[in-house]
RNA sequence: GAGCCUUUAGCUCAGUUGGUUUAGAGCACUUGCUUGACAGGCAAGGGGUCGGCGGUUCAAAUCCGCCAAGGCUCACCA
């Protein structure tokens, strides 16, 4: 009669609610009296693609932001893309030079149409992607970091921050990427270690015959050396102190300094000193008064000022000038060495130091709150151990380089005056000239003759303000969105970004709102796979999500993903964990199958069996929604996820519903479906922020429900108190139908041959509730009390009851002593541990009543228990 | 070099302020059952001296110290 389908089909049902939840607006969210529940997206790169690291970290996301929504809070999940300026604009690099367009032949309007056109075609497919897994965003607030009011909102915070005396201009020693041609911040550059070579290279002394040894591993930077420097103790060089030293291959003579900041012990304990391509050899230019040749031009090439190999790669000349040093004689030796090499982050292009001039953001005074309210808990991390990666990151935080050589991105709002390095600091040009004027006094400056600044801002100066921008905080601090929606409720996102993104975040909105971003930061780990390998193109270990989805279904993904996704650990991903969530898709559909297969006869009684397993499923639920809302509220989600799994799968399925289940083609009575049925839709219910389309599939079929119905905004169960007493009663039948079973698996009985139960209650501590179930479920005809000892039957003890099953013949003598023996062997052990314990004068003089309490009740219930099993042995022996 | 974290069954992890059976879950594995919801399901089973050593305590996977292995973050040794 029930002709679904014996597999839970997810592409039939998926787009289906997808676009019934849109059409309902169920995702949008404006400001009532109820309760905001506030997330902001991480906004994913806006030409990215979806990874599995977004489908973690969304599904969580989603999860959270539906089960509030359940709750009847106000959710709202803001969604958006991020510029990603060095990234993108390296990829429309890249699309320009495949169509050999120059960037550098372009101007910059035409390069940023490129940009635009870019973004336009690429840009958003990632959200488009992120609808698939079900993610439930109030797409009518979709943001873009570039978008005209998050633009303005960036540039309003600048001016604020250059009044406010925190912004600079300055030329400092940064890290240059040469491939993207910008400054990055000290985050952006990632360290590894290398195996390189230390070159040893003698330097003649000059009006003498002498030579000076150094040791380094760039040999191409003694071509920018302004001295050699030597320890001011080190006896080897006294008779070099205040000579001068010839540079190689290009003659330079150089003083030859002393300084206690070198390492007497490294190399030859003779440093070259290099101010332009080094921060320490910069500061001892710096205090010493030294030359600075800046050798390297802005793409990594050798310059004019390095005399020699002008535009050849800084690579290419490390083994040309070693050639060249051995021809002349001044190579001593060579030899292998490991040393940290800096990388950006973005191009993967070793990082050169080089001194430029940039903008910086003091930070000082501005982490100070940001600092103070995570440690008192205002911001909590979990897991809380973060917290220590933070404090330390933010006690030693340095000056922000937010100015990148860049076009694509938050222009800098600083305009120059004609043929100066003065310049003012406005929102626009109009009010640039209104400033000039004032600052110059000069009446007839005119539009024309102010330069605006050529560098953009730094993607995380307008990241750092999101959680504020996205609700127009900045520009309107005072509109009714953000006074509603603002401090969010919980981030979710990468520790790996704590530092660019994160702390940033809470310092400003300590600073433009005086108030945290987000009451809870909910910390993922990386996806990696079995191997512990971090998914990547290269390694080809990252399957595509979508085909997953496609494969296993959204449901069976998030499954998967949720499992074994511990807060701030990593999650290894294979293919099995998508594989059980398909799995459990269908034994929620089957369950769903079996109860819509049954026929009810109203005129049946409901059975006493049904009526006490359904008494005592309410008390289970009840007791496990607690624990699951307590879970949540640690954001233990994945041991959620198998609580509402477990309880699904063996209370729900494989406890309740094979006891209510009607016999072979019987009807069942009213009340018992009814109950089902509710109890269905309850656990639908604690699902659905887990499973969002199966439930809501199963949910719209499980009642005759109206247009506009969902269970994505239906009530989601509250916790209410439950009978303990009950629960644990219901566990000794448990065990009793489990001994039974044994019993029968270890005899070989069919479920068919009915067998007798009969129980020696000694001390009147057997509890009859559950009988009929256990009737039911252990094939058992008949439970009787008996007072004396039965023969030919199998035996057990369950809590202090013992239980006969006669077997007759079945029954064999050895194999049922050798049974209960090791049972006995157990019992006594067990026994002879709580005996230790209660044996000790100082634990039973010290420790606390009701501990001694508890180890006398388990005494008890061992000797009774070894009681029973030895005289039970010693009537098979005779 | 500094700091932080981790170490519990084959794998991934729980284990709440030390005391609810001489340690738990999921997956994997083994065995049995299954023509009446479930290309799977059900039932059961094996598997751990809680990284090592020492200490505190009546009581330690849990607290302290040392050691070992692994990981992360930061740092200017050419």
């Amino acid at each position: 009669m029930n002709e679904t389908s014996t597999k839970y089909n997810p592409q039939k049902t998926e787009n289906k609610w997808y676009q019934y939840w849109l059409d309902n607006k169920f995702f949008k969210s404006t400001p009532d009296k109820r309760k905001p529940y506030t997330i902001v997206i991480p906004p994913p790169n806006v030409t990215g693609v979806l990874h599995m690291g977004h489908i973690m970290n969304n599904t969580i996301q989603d999860i959270l932001i539906r089960r509030a929504r359940m709750q009847g809070k106000n959710a709202c999940w803001v969604p958006g893309t991020d510029h990603a300026s060095i990234a993108t604009e390296a990829k429309v690099v890249n699309k320009l030079a495949e169509e050999g367009i120059d960037k550098n032949s372009i101007s910059r309007d035409e390069f940023m149409n490129h940009a635009w056109d870019w973004t336009d075609k690429h840009g958003g497919i990632i959200l488009e992607q992120l609808k698939k897994i079900g993610a439930s965003c109030d797409w009518d607030r979709t943001k873009f970091t570039l978008d005209n009011d998050l633009y303005e909102s960036v540039i309003k915070v600048f001016i604020d921050l250059f009044n406010k005396g925190l912004i600079y201009r300055g030329v400092r020693m940064v890290n240059w990427d040469s491939k993207a041609k910008t400054a990055v911040s000290d985050e952006e550059v990632e360290y590894k270690d290398e195996q390189s070579k230390l070159y040893y290279v003698k330097y003649k002394i000059v009006d003498s015959n002498d030579y000076i040894t150094i040791a380094t591993t760039r040999p191409e930077t003694i071509l920018g050396d302004s001295a050699v420097c030597v320890h001011p103790k080190d006896e080897r060089y006294f008779k070099f102190h205040g000579k001068k030293a010839i540079i190689p291959l290009i003659d330079r003579e150089v003083p030859i300094i002393t300084d206690d900041y070198i390492d007497i012990e490294f190399g030859t304990g003779a440093l070259k000193v290099t101010p332009a391509h080094d921060e320490n050899d910069y500061k001892l230019g710096e205090k010493h008064n030294l030359l600075s040749f800046n050798i390297f031009n802005d793409d990594g090439t050798m310059s004019k000022d390095a005399i020699l190999y002008e535009n050849k790669d800084r690579f290419e000349v490390r083994k040309l000038i070693i050639t060249d040093l051995e021809k002349a004689g001044n190579i001593v030796k060579i030899e292998d060495y490991t040393n940290r090499v800096g990388y950006s982050q973005r191009t993967q292009v070793p990082i050169e130091p080089k001194l430029s001039m940039q903008w910086f953001l003091k930070m000082e005074e501005l982490v100070k709150p940001a600092i103070e309210h995570v440690n008192n808990n205002d911001i909590n991390f979990s897991p809380k151990r973060f917290v220590n990666t933070y404090n330390h990151w933010m006690e030693n935080i340095r000056d922000w380089n937010i100015s990148r050589q860049l076009w694509w991105g938050h222009r800098i709002p600083a305009y120059y005056l004609p043929n100066s390095n003065e310049f003012v600091i406005a929102e626009n040009i109009e009010k640039a000239l209104i400033l000039a004027i004032e600052k110059t006094g000069n009446k007839n400056l005119k539009i024309e003759d102010l330069k605006q600044d050529e560098d953009v801002l730094d993607t995380w100066f307008s990241s750092w303000l999101w959680p504020i921008s996205v609700f127009d905080g900045i520009r309107y601090p005072e509109n009714e969105d953000i006074k509603y929606y603002y401090p969010t409720n919980v981030l979710a996102t990468g520790h790996d970004i704590i530092f660019f993104w994160v702390a940033r975040m809470i310092i400003a909105g300590y600073e433009f709102r005086k108030e945290l971003p987000f009451k809870d930061v909910y910390f993922t780990g990386m996806v990696r796979d079995e191997q512990r390998r971090k998914m990547s193109k290269q390694l080809g270990n990252s399957p595509d999500p979508l085909k997953l989805t496609d494969k296993f279904g959204a449901d069976g993904v998030r499954f998967g993903m949720m499992l074994c996704s511990p807060a701030g650990g990593d999650l290894l991903y294979n293919e099995s964990l998508p594989e059980q969530g398909r799995n459990f898709s269908n034994k929620i559909w089957n369950a769903f199958r079996l109860t819509q297969s049954w026929e009810v006869d109203k005129t049946i009684e409901q059975p006493e069996h049904a009526k006490v397993a359904l008494d005592w499923f309410n008390e289970k639920f009840n007791e496990q929604i607690t624990s699951l809302n307590g879970l949540y509220d640690t954001f233990k989600l994945s041991e959620a996820l198998m609580l509402v799994y477990k309880l699904f799968r063996d209370e729900f399925s494989s406890w309740l519903l094979e006891i209510v289940k009607p016999d072979y083609q019987k009807p069942t009575d009213a009340k018992t479906y009814n109950q089902v049925k509710a109890y269905f839709d309850k656990l639908l219910r604690i699902l659905h922020p887990f499973m969002p389309f199966i439930t809501e599939e199963i949910w719209q079929q499980l009642e005759e429900r109206k247009d506009g119905e969902s269970i994505m905004i239906s009530k989601m169960p509250v916790s209410q108190s439950y009978n303990t007493k009950m629960i644990n009663t219901f566990d000794l039948a448990k065990d009793i139908i489990t001994q039974i079973r044994n019993i029968r698996k270890e005899k070989n009985i069919s479920y068919k041959n009915k067998l007798n139960l009969l129980y020696k209650d000694a001390n009147n501590s057997y509890d009859k509730s559950f009988e009929t179930v256990i009737l039911r479920l252990s094939g058992i005809d008949k439970i009787s009390e008996t007072k004396e000892k039965v023969d030919g039957a199998s035996h057990f003890v369950v809590k202090k009851t013992e239980f006969f099953v006669p077997l007759g013949d079945l029954i064999d003598k050895d194999d049922e002593i050798k049974k209960l023996t090791e049972e006995l062997k157990y019992a006594t052990g067990f026994l002879n541990s709580v005996m230790k314990k209660l044996g000790n004068e100082r634990f039973v003089n010290n420790a606390p009543a009701q501990v001694i309490e508890k180890e006398n009740i388990k005494k008890a219930d061992a000797e009774a228990k070894i009681k029973a099993l030895g005289e039970q042995i010693k009537t098979l022996k005779q």
